[in-house]
DNA sequence: CCAAAAGTGTTTCCGATACACCCATGA
DNA sequence: TCATGGGTGTATCGGAAACACTTTTGG
């Protein structure tokens, strides 16, 4: 079936930049093209704007079906790119999302070859097809400057979690080592976060205390104006 | 002529939050609709996309053709906005950008016809159409964001301006007032202002010293990674 | 000489940073 | 008992904020 309009206007399309962390830093999930122009080639996940769906809902449905990810991950629109040959089939202009996930809860990576999607490490991906390394670059970038006003870091990690984990996502984030006590200290005194009373388990050393995000308080908070820098 | 694709696709569409400055505070531009929908009511200039231009293109161009403006005015990339009934011809979805221009060089108000572009206060300014009110929203609070940390303000002064005049920018966009003595600690030390030698002329009273931005210095600044938070 | 705005320093306070040792646990 | 990471407090520094009077100029 054909559409016809009166004025000719671009495809408009999502992006979506994922990022993870697991032991070894901060990792960005990656898919292989099933189609044409590209096709085979490790790229962003991301697709056509459909109709009936707003670009929040494009995003998610193409997280969906091209990596299995749930619909709760937390989504962020970053930027709208729009040159006009980032795409080599025509004019295609592509609202770009990022999407913080923890890695330990989607381990696509040896995926089914349905999704076809895997984590890679920053510094060791394949170059990327159109604009996607450009995206990627801003989609860095906004995440290192969130990190320090919005506790964004919760998003990354399992539910219950030690502040030594803690620490090294905003390190693995900022790519520069952070001071264990004024660490602690800082992040405590948020009072975003909260004892579960357990302890970590299976470890051959002092086992560390699991924590919780408080998203009620964290809410509440940043209604009040908190800053949240790190 | 028509226009015709495999797969419907959304219109795509820029619109333009203008902020200017004058004695009475923060203004914005808006402009008489001269289309349906909304024919005759006060909205946001923008227009949409073409296929042989990028997104900024666009909206300068929107900018040129509805209120004059030049090429030359400070313009960001805001935020894509794509409900999908905030148009209700049909899915438009659109890319909205913020400017900064110095309002005394530009009094439009009272403009040709052609134009029909007008300064509002902030505070006293008609209901607008489609979604604009969140798209205002959206560029105040950007802004009051980033003059925290990017002297933004010169776009919105004359070329030369007095240290009571960039202070008074800031509290119009920061809504509260400053302290005189600690702003110009501040503003100074960051080394972007340059005396120019010159004074103000026909006040009746002590004459301010009047300052220029120096232009070369913040790009090298900035580079650096220098900070310039308020 | 009066009105109006320009211009100017110091003190206080708080948060950021730097820094090193003891503790608990399992192997 | 040793190896491994968990957990803790204090002193210093620097920038933010609070604060009021004198100077200049034209009317």
């Amino acid at each position: 079936m054909s559409h016809s309009y009166e004025h000719p206007r671009p495809a408009l399309a999502v992006d979506c930049v994922v990022f993870g962390l697991d032991e070894n830093g901060l990792q960005v999930l990656l898919v292989e093209r099933g189609v044409a122009p590209f096709k085979g080639r490790t790229a962003l996940p991301g697709g056509f704007v459909r109709l009936d769906e707003t670009l929040e809902e494009a995003a998610r449905r193409e997280l969906e079906e091209e990596t299995g990810l749930g619909a709760k991950v937390f989504l962020e629109q970053l930027y709208t790119f729009g040159d006009l040959h980032r795409d080599p089939r025509e004019r295609v202009v592509s609202v770009a999302y990022y999407a913080l996930v923890k890695l330990s809860d989607h381990r696509v990576r040896a995926a089914t070859d349905a999704s076809a999607a895997a984590w890679f490490r920053l510094g060791d991906k394949p170059q990327l097809p159109f604009d996607h390394e450009q995206i990627l670059r801003v989609a860095k970038a906004r995440l290192q400057a969130k990190v320090r006003y919005q506790p964004l870091g919760f998003e990354l990690l399992p539910p219950r979690f030690t502040l030594a984990q803690l620490q090294s996502l905003y390190e693995a984030v900022l790519e520069k080592p952070v001071d264990k006590r004024n660490f602690r200290k800082k992040i405590l005194s948020m009072e975003l976060l909260e004892e579960t009373g357990e302890r970590e388990e299976g470890v051959s050393h002092r086992a560390a205390r699991l924590y919780r995000f408080d998203r009620k308080r964290y809410v509440a908070l940043e209604k009040a104006g908190v800053n949240f820098e790190l």
